[in-house]
DNA sequence: TCAATAGTGTCTATTAGACAGTATACC
DNA sequence: GGTATACTGTCTAATAGACACTATTGA
């Protein structure tokens, strides 16, 4: 419907205004992304009676070049002129893991000023799950060293101050990402203002690059929201699990122990049960159930 | 802790790394931020009896050059490098408006690589809130024509179609944009895949400039999803309202009527009663309220 | 046999939906 | 008085939380 003869105030139609038109006589920030990958894995157990505990984890890399040389950070990479910013993150998440047909999702775009010291760089961070059963991430590839973390995310204040025109509520959140080697933490001030906006701000951050202690943050935010309304949590399955293991996904998000019947009762529907069952358990064997792939949220 | 006498594989400091890293030897995207500025407003009604309806309003601003000479677009601007991209947010959205605190949240950002004819653009869109009665548009700055539309949202059509693993839904979702002179709009088609993510397609686009349909759509989704459960609907509120008022904008903006009762019920806690009332009304009148600062939706 | 998990039944409290019914100014 | 809105009471259905109880295996 654009049509191509119109003129501007400088008696250019559209054509003549493309060609002469410069995107470079400003000067721009670079773009990045980076993904959030997460899985939930099961910890060795020795009691053979008891279940393994499923702990959440999150891919990092270990950056081989300056800055934050030697600290742990977020997979990414910038983003190229000829690729979207989906195709971007693909490429970086293809660059780690081996599979193909991953759940992604566009989190939030970070644009502090000062947020790279290499340059002025703003990043969109995606975040990625993966079933532990079918992945393999891919070790020593362009002589990067990726490692899985434990994520424990600790709230440990929180506060309610009188402002002007309503209250101010500020939490910090300590979030912990171990591994057999290191131990990596950042505390998050997130205040919520009284109209309701959100600002979140790094107080401390040990062996995370970048801001990227925020980035997971607001991650799980984002996980344990969307997991009480979605088939997200199925991302993290295989393709036969027990109830019991999916509680135990629920429960590794959530941060919190549910009730066994209640939780049955609520995702009934979203899943469909099998005639298999789970051998060798040390106890009663546990039906295997698959995803019902008709389920939606009813609105 | 970033310690400055770590040598990277080149021999470099951090120091010394920097100061010859050049930002500028790839091609970079250019980045804007766009604006989505709400706010209801009553319509009139010649019934003397009757309470004016009320409408969602968007503001858009005609472009006064090429590309989409003369179509109408989100209010926006590219991000500058000494600025933060939240502060872009604010410097546009004070550009438009005369308020200062008004409600703003990032929603999300736009990344294909045609989505700009004149290079290559990525955008990040922000909502922002206004209370009508405390706003006055700047008009006629910097030769721009900035205008509100009435916003509809009608759903067209809903589809499930089985897919390899599960059922793909698609929804087709009419944006009409209106205004005394002018009739925009665009269809949008939203794929959600079995893995639960979702795409979103312009079909047809009709007066609105760029892909800036898909922007509405996706903040009218927002915000019929955060209208529910935070305290959102009281930035477009004034200081003082009556609970039918209230309830006229979680109306207009869930695009569906409630219920007087249950809705009272459910909003009772975040509302203080005043003793005033309104007047002149053609009916009984209608005790006047306003929001309950203290209030937090429990976790 | 028993440790540990699997799975169900049911009571209770809370909440959303529906709708009838009463109240009240202003023309 | 009549119109249009303001506001409340209550019945019902659906859902979440709590918890007790039964079932079942492998060592």
């Amino acid at each position: 419907m654009r049509n191509e003869v119109i003129r501007n105030k400088q008696g250019l139609t559209e054509k003549e205004f493309l060609k002469g038109y410069d995107a470079d006589i400003y000067k721009k920030p670079s773009l990045t992304v980076d993904m959030l990958i997460f899985t939930v894995m099961d910890e060795e157990e020795e009691n053979y009676r008891k279940l393994p505990e499923k702990t959440l984890k999150i891919l990092l890399v270990k950056r081989g070049d300056h800055p934050y040389l030697g600290k742990w950070a977020l997979p990414g990479g910038f983003v190229a002129v000829e690729e979207s910013l989906d195709e971007a993150a693909f490429r970086v998440l293809r660059a780690e893991t081996n599979i193909d047909d991953i759940y992604m999702e566009q989190l939030y775009t970070w644009g502090d000023v000062d947020r790279d010291p290499r340059t002025r760089v703003i990043s969109s961070s995606y975040m990625a799950l993966v079933d532990n059963s079918s992945l393999k991430v891919k070790a020593g590839n362009d002589e990067e060293d990726a490692r899985w973390f434990e994520v424990q995310y600790n709230l440990l204040e929180e506060k309610k101050a009188a402002a002007e025109r309503g209250y101010i509520y500020e939490q910090l959140v300590e979030i912990k990402l171990r591994n057999e080697s290191d131990e990596l933490s950042a505390r998050i001030k997130i205040t919520e203002n009284p109209d309701g906006s959100v600002c979140r701000e790094i107080i401390e951050s040990e062996g995370i690059a970048f801001d990227h202690g925020k980035f997971i943050q607001y991650a799980i935010d984002r996980l344990r929201n969307k997991i009480e309304y979605t088939n997200l949590a199925f991302n993290l399955m295989p393709e036969l699990f027990t109830l019991t293991e999916l509680q135990q996904v629920y429960e590794v998000i959530l941060g919190r122990e549910l009730l066994a019947a209640a939780f049955r009762r609520k995702i009934a529907s979203m899943v469909i049960e099998t005639n298999q069952f789970t051998k060798d358990a040390g106890h009663r064997p546990s039906k295997l159930f698959k995803y019902n792939s008709a389920w939606r949220r009813d609105i």
